[in-house]
DNA sequence: AAGCTAAGCAACCGCCGCTAT
DNA sequence: GATAGCGGCGGTTGCTTAGCT
């Protein structure tokens, strides 16, 4: 048997329109099926990265807000690395998104304590939560912020707690009562009203067949 | 203006867990 | 209960862009 090809690399305008027609055709679940069926010569898990990373149309755009930022920061205290975890707190951001947010925070800061520890002495601590560690300058950086770095000492202490805390997703109260609140109300009410396919990406403007743009797409739910 | 470096982002890889058979 | 297939997740890589010298 002569093995399809497999495409890789960035994919191209045809290839995204031809994606989002075809999970809005079926929706975003069977991502093999749906690889195989569009046509596309690429995996199913590719399909499934390029719509929850990019075509996804409930997605935000842009710079991170200050709200955003700090939403992060509390919840990889709470959770380390455990990045789909802290997406779905943060509405329209996805875990690549905020992985590599962190990944671009941290080196930032690992930089800037680097500055300031030649300066001054090593060992201090550099993050919103951490309070105090064994961790020294000496340390080097990739393990620090792809780790959790100081953070994570902390994060393994609190795993307990948390892994607890999960099993029924309670939510205990933090500094940031008033921003949990409206991130919280806007999951529910996300999960409870929010049909699978959200609003029309404006991609269906190019969509292969007009037939399509007045097709009722709830009847297929 | 050209070259270099850092930051930002998209995509791939490998592992793990769940589910159907 | 064993196993194969698939989806999801975290880690990593590599390309592009922006900023600096």
């Amino acid at each position: 048997m002569v093995q399809e090809e497999i495409r890789r690399g960035p994919w191209t305008e045809q290839e995204d329109l031809q994606l989002v027609f075809y999970v809005k055709l079926f929706g975003d679940r069977r991502w093999d099926f749906l690889a195989k069926v569009s046509g596309l010569k690429r995996t199913g898990k590719s399909c499934r990265l390029r719509w929850v990373n990019y075509l996804n149309p409930d997605l935000k755009r842009g710079k991170m807000t200050p709200q955003e930022e700090r939403l992060v920061l509390e919840l990889h205290c709470k959770w380390g690395n455990r990045w789909s975890r802290i997406a779905r707190k943060i509405p329209g951001r996805t875990d690549n998104e905020i992985k590599n947010y962190w990944r671009t925070h941290m080196r930032k800061k690992a930089q800037e304590q680097r500055k300031k520890a030649t300066s001054i002495s090593p060992s201090s601590s550099f993050s919103n939560c951490s309070s105090s560690s064994s961790i020294t300058h000496e340390e080097n950086e990739r393990n620090f912020y792809d780790t959790g770095g100081i953070e994570q000492l902390q994060v393994e202490e609190q795993k307990k707690v948390n892994d607890q805390e999960q099993a029924g997703e309670s939510m205990k109260v933090y500094s940031m009562d008033e921003i949990w609140k409206d991130i919280e109300l806007l999951e529910e009410n996300e999960t409870i009203n929010k049909p699978i396919m959200g609003s029309i990406s404006p991609l269906w403007d190019y969509c292969p067949d007009p037939m399509w743009k007045d097709f009722d797409w709830n009847t297929f739910r």
